[in-house]
DNA sequence: TGGGAAGGTTTGATATAGTAAATCATAAAA
DNA sequence: TTTTATGATTTACTATATCAAACCTTCCCA
């Protein structure tokens, strides 16, 4: 039976005057993201311009977009997939990221004005009311509003989409995480991050941004995979 | 009058049963890392769809995917050139390539086994050779294998395409600074990378490893830079 | 002589069609 | 029952045609 796939893709605005393969692009960005797009999913070229109701060209453009940012994997037989997550893989992309966001805080702080800080402060405070109106997504868009913007202070930053791409890696598992982890606590990191930043201390930043992004996916996420893997056994990954 | 884009584009080895999409793709990222396509070139689909002698659609498959690992940038115009290196952006490349080919190299650690060792010396055996014969193409080309073979090591591993992504932004210039700074003395740091996994020594291996990127392109190329700078004065860059 | 508008030209973006490759299903043989 | 082979179907890949947007040139008027 044509078992297709029912896939339902999140409509975002639609901004004029940019192309169709850029819109394709935000859009499964924004669904892979959120974890409209389960990990494991297999993707297919006219599935998606189906769905999308586009012809095949633009969706193309945007998946090998998605494929060079490792979001979208690419096997041999041309069949398309969302990642599974691992823990190895979890462990690494923690890892990484805890590096990577580190050195970019370290490297805007001496670009950080006052006035900045307001903006921050501005934003935390969103989150604030994302986390009490039980807004889940909207708290992830906004937790990488606030990293981004601090990272992007720094004109000459260049490390950014290393940061997104691993993001982009994270987000679908943390969309998992998010539904099977029910005491979900968000002891708010940001403060300390703001505290760090009002003193200009170097020391004090990277280790309240390492804190952050380890009590964030790293705990739940790695219980979550051993509870997995302690119900499968092997799994026959080789 | 209609001065076309003379580019010469290298021609590769064409892989039979890969597409041509993926052959475009190597191909121009062939040349851009080894400064064939030099900085501030803009390129437009049709020119390279000609140049290659092949249809729009394929080239501009390869064309995305290098946009989305900042080898070419897509102006609002919706130009694309090679981006021209700064002073500020060099030395942000540096400082985020010593990040994370240190952190790589720790990562991979573990994972070192004594004929492995012996693998990356035959590796820097053929560099020798290579600096012998002033061959700095082929320098470059096993210098980055090198690297990526000590990396890859790591079965886990999710740092090469931020790293890859890095070389591709510093390899047009690369090239410039090979052939401006005329007494190129390559010292060979590799020697020491492989004193520091045959001792298992993290904190050897992370010194050796950035003094490598260091004493690479950093300082040579920044002496370019600043001597660009002196001479043009001001540039317009706003 | 300089500024601006209008038409022509180049280029990018998307849809479509045709071809090749891969997968799936069915059936025959061991 | 399992395996293999073959035909059918689905899918990806690339070329091409069409349209729209950006650009360049030229000409007119101040």
């Amino acid at each position: 039976m044509g078992k297709k796939q029912d896939l339902k893709i999140p409509d975002i605005p639609l901004d004029k005057d940019r192309t169709t393969q850029e819109h394709v692009y935000s859009r499964l960005r924004h669904a892979i993201m959120t974890g409209a797009i389960p990990p494991g999913t297999s993707l297919t070229m006219r599935g998606l311009a189906d769905g999308l109701e586009l012809s095949p060209t633009p969706i193309r453009e945007a998946v090998r977009r998605l494929s060079s940012e490792h979001a979208i994997r690419i096997l041999e037989n041309r069949r398309m997939q969302i990642p599974a997550m691992t823990l190895g893989r979890l462990e690494e992309l923690v890892a990484l990221r805890i590096t990577l966001e580190t050195h970019a805080a370290e490297r805007s702080l001496p670009y950080i004005s006052d006035i900045f800080i307001e903006k921050l402060i501005s934003i935390d405070d969103a989150m604030d009311r994302a986390i009490a109106g039980n807004d889940l997504d909207r708290l992830t868009i906004l937790n990488q509003d606030f990293h981004r913007s601090l990272y992007s202070v720094n004109p000459n930053q260049v490390s950014m989409p290393a940061i997104e791409s691993i993001w982009l890696q994270l987000g679908p598992f943390q969309r998992q995480v998010n539904e099977h982890v029910k005491e979900f606590y968000k002891i708010d990191r940001h403060k300390e991050i703001l505290e760090a930043l009002k003193a200009r201390d170097a020391e004090a930043l990277t280790a309240a941004t390492e804190r952050d992004i380890s009590e964030g996916i790293s705990r739940s996420g790695r219980q979550l995979l051993i509870q997995a893997v302690s119900e499968h056994q092997a799994d026959g990954t080789a």
